[in-house]
DNA sequence: CAGAGTTCTGCGGGTTCCCGCAGGTCCTTT
DNA sequence: AAAGGACCTGCGGGAACCCGCAGAACTCTG
């Protein structure tokens, strides 16, 4: 136990260097300490010294934490990662839910939390080998899961395809469904979104109809604000969008 | 001279203390630094101290910075401000270089600039009343001014009504436009943002003619991947286009 | 197996969007 | 004064969208 090392992924240097001194003073037995500062460095890290016990920041400029997480735990499965975020925004949780492996110890702690609950945490997930997932983003789990404005995985994935500027042509493509189920589709996000809000004013329904909004650009802005979606999720999707562009 | 305050506001609580600490380095006529930890204590410190001097992040979650800044400057256009961000995004140097008044002195550097650019730009502005750009930022600013994809303002605009959700009729009511010239500038901006994109495959104009993309759509993303657009901005321009639904 | 629930699919319409064409109003330039 | 450019506006058509209706296909439960 006492060859243990710990490697830090994080871009901003002062957040780095604080984290260097929290770890050091929650795990005495930790011997080395690597850095880095993006999240490519942060994967040859890993992969030059084996690291097991990784903590990372999510938003890097160079590969944001997610996408590294996924590399890394692709090559090895059994790897602690401790997500460190400033954010609990709804895509970033259901960003690192999707990609963490069976069993796999894991934590996502926000950067406001005090430095006892993350000394804890890292003693908890580097020693103990249990997750721990801060209370916020606990919470934000749960709405994410339970159906209320809760999204299903594929309603998400065409919420994402909106996002990019697809048609639902191409969506239906893409997502090997017809056309008309992907409006059904597009009709449920529409509906949990809520984004027939109009004025409240009289709902009377007079010549002077207003339809105000371009529903499927609407849609797109309204899960922004709320945080569905951010911009490394729309990043990723990008990517992977122009991937399957290739193909066609 | 001797009573010279300062006012730092910035949620960060590390890079409140690193200010701290590099402000009363720089500035050692400096007598007190107040502190906020939100756009919207910054706005009521900097009234009941009736700060000149102050240094502000943008991003912040109860009020960002343009906001804030804002306010503070409609009620004393005087006042120096140094805006200290970790982004260059053409939104944020669009937002500031909107509000800041005539012959105001203001800064603008990131936060990953030395600890002697960051001195400089402190005694400069503060005590010299000289405007300080950082270069990266000035290199934003004359891409943006300059037409190399760069918007006008009403293109801008309209650029952002879209990407709030609106339709083609409610631009047009709400910019005092016809509905065919709001068309128009739609045309301008997709053909700037190069929405136009397919894949680069044999551009035969074979039946199988692709369009992949909703144009509305895209070129919201398209701004957003370009840093055009970001989260502040939309947040901005939501609260703004509420206002304006009241009064219809 | 019958029946209820959920999801997928086609049809068809009304509406909005995308955009070429053309004429109009303001400039500035020579 | 004439010529050119930049902007706004109306017309019109083809495409895409939004969505109600209604019939398949699949699941879940008793």
């Amino acid at each position: 136990m006492m060859d243990m090392e710990v490697l830090i992924v994080e871009d901003d240097p002062l957040h780095r260097s604080y984290l260097r001194e929290q770890v050091s003073a929650a795990l005495p037995e930790c011997g080395t300490i690597h850095e880095a500062e993006n999240g490519l460095q942060g994967e040859t890290l890993a992969r030059t010294h084996r690291s097991m016990h990784i903590v990372m920041d999510l938003q890097m400029n160079a590969r944001n934490g997610i996408e590294a997480a996924r590399t890394i735990w692709r090559e090895r499965p059994d790897t602690c990662i401790l997500f460190w975020s400033s954010y609990a925004d709804e895509a970033y949780v259901r960003g690192v839910s999707r990609i963490v492996p069976n069993g796999a110890a894991y934590g996502y702690v926000l950067k406001s939390t005090s430095e006892e609950r993350l000394k804890l945490a890292l003693r908890s997930i580097f020693i103990e080998n249990q997750c721990v997932i801060d209370n916020e983003v606990r919470g934000m789990q749960q709405r994410s899961f339970a159906q209320a404005s809760g999204f299903s995985d594929s309603e998400y994935e065409i919420l994402m395809d909106i996002a990019l500027g697809l048609t639902d042509r191409a969506i239906a493509d893409r997502r090997n469904l017809s056309l008309r189920s992907v409006q059904n589709r597009l009709q449920q996000i529409y509906s949990k979104l809520d984004v027939h809000q109009t004025n409240p004013s009289a709902r009377e329904p007079s010549a002077r109809e207003d339809a105000v909004f371009n529903l499927r650009a609407r849609a797109v802005t309204v899960a922004m604000l709320r945080k569905l979606l951010n911009y490394g999720a729309l990043e990723k999707a990008e990517a992977e969008l122009r991937h399957w562009l290739r193909k066609q």
